[in-house]
DNA sequence: GGCAACATGTAAGTAGTTACATGATTGC
DNA sequence: GCAATCATGTAACTACTTACATGTTGCC
């Protein structure tokens, strides 16, 4: 089983979730397109470690909502323990970081205005969510023993280092307009 | 082209460098294997964009040292201009921290400082990187005008950054104490 | 009328990892 | 004697992306 795999887990033993769902909330810590998260689904299904049942919607498509079986919350509950890989990292604006004395300022400066506006959005939809979700889930999400704690942990660690990024932009900005 | 290729003209750019080194430099922004280096080199080659020169050495093994071309750095300044893709995170420790709750309030404690002792060890390499930045190239570093520019301003965000996952360990843990 | 969100899936291709292969030198 | 650093490469495999395929509702 590969971490993506365990990520799943990780998301479905907080909630059940469908795939198009899980797709979405995967977006803090893990990048992974629908078409990938599909087959995984499929395959944890097989292995016993999650069931589904069929939800038909009006106005909308059916879907599959998945829960996790007590075997996959064993499996995962054991992955949980072991030292986790190293983080990886691929920013291609950061790609472009590295050779921007090649090219003018001001294209340089529009490269960062863009990242600062993409993150700035990202911020506004992050301070959402906490929000959110002290209001649903209360004091009990700063301890451990809610279920919501992980995710809460993520999306606090997550603001602030979109924050730093902003901040970072603004000195590099400040660097290029001497 | 993949962005893996401009990352390598993007160095080279900057200074000829062997495949073995490359894949070091590389660190800052992208996580690449020398098994994944060493063909797209080749490649990169072929294609007129590098060119290299075999070093022969005494009591280390030879080596090849690429150098970019003009139509590398035609390329290369290209791509520079254009929007870049998203970022990629892949981070199985952050996966572990979001089923936290799964597990005991020790082994919780044990996944932060592991993280924490990783990330100090990170910092104390990047500082001393900056350092060496600065007493090799000067204040002209901070200037767009430097070759150097791009791999400073790398070095001082990941600095930031890697400061910051310890303060937000260091919170973490404030919050199992309780 | 077209696009975005909801919802699931497959096929083909690219990108990236792990393991194999070789070999000298330095330090523990 | 063993591991680490330097140095380059290939083969087999896994992970991930892009594109195709389908269908509804609601909004501008």
């Amino acid at each position: 089983m590969n971490a993506l795999g365990y990520a799943l887990l990780g998301m479905l033993v907080r909630k059940p979730c469908s795939g198009y769902e899980l797709t979405q909330l995967l977006e803090v810590f893990w990048q992974a397109k629908h078409s990938q998260v599909y087959p995984l689904l499929m395959k944890l299904e097989q292995d016993g470690l999650v069931t589904f049942v069929y939800v038909k919607q009006t106005g909308k498509p059916d879907k599959k909502i998945y829960s996790i079986t007590d075997k996959g919350k064993a499996l995962l509950a054991e992955w949980t323990r072991k030292s986790p890989a190293p983080p990886v990292i691929r920013d291609e604006f950061l790609a472009k970081v590295y050779s921007i004395w090649l090219t003018d300022k001001d294209t340089a400066q529009r490269l960062f205005h863009e990242r600062m506006t993409a993150y700035e959005e990202k911020i506004a939809f992050r301070k959402e969510e906490i929000k959110k979700m002290k209001e649903e889930y209360g004091d009990e999400i700063e301890s451990i023993t809610s279920r919501h704690f992980g995710r809460y942990l993520l999306f606090c660690r997550k603001l602030k280092q979109e924050e730093e990024e902003i901040a970072w932009c603004r000195w590099v900005l400040g660097l290029l307009a001497k």
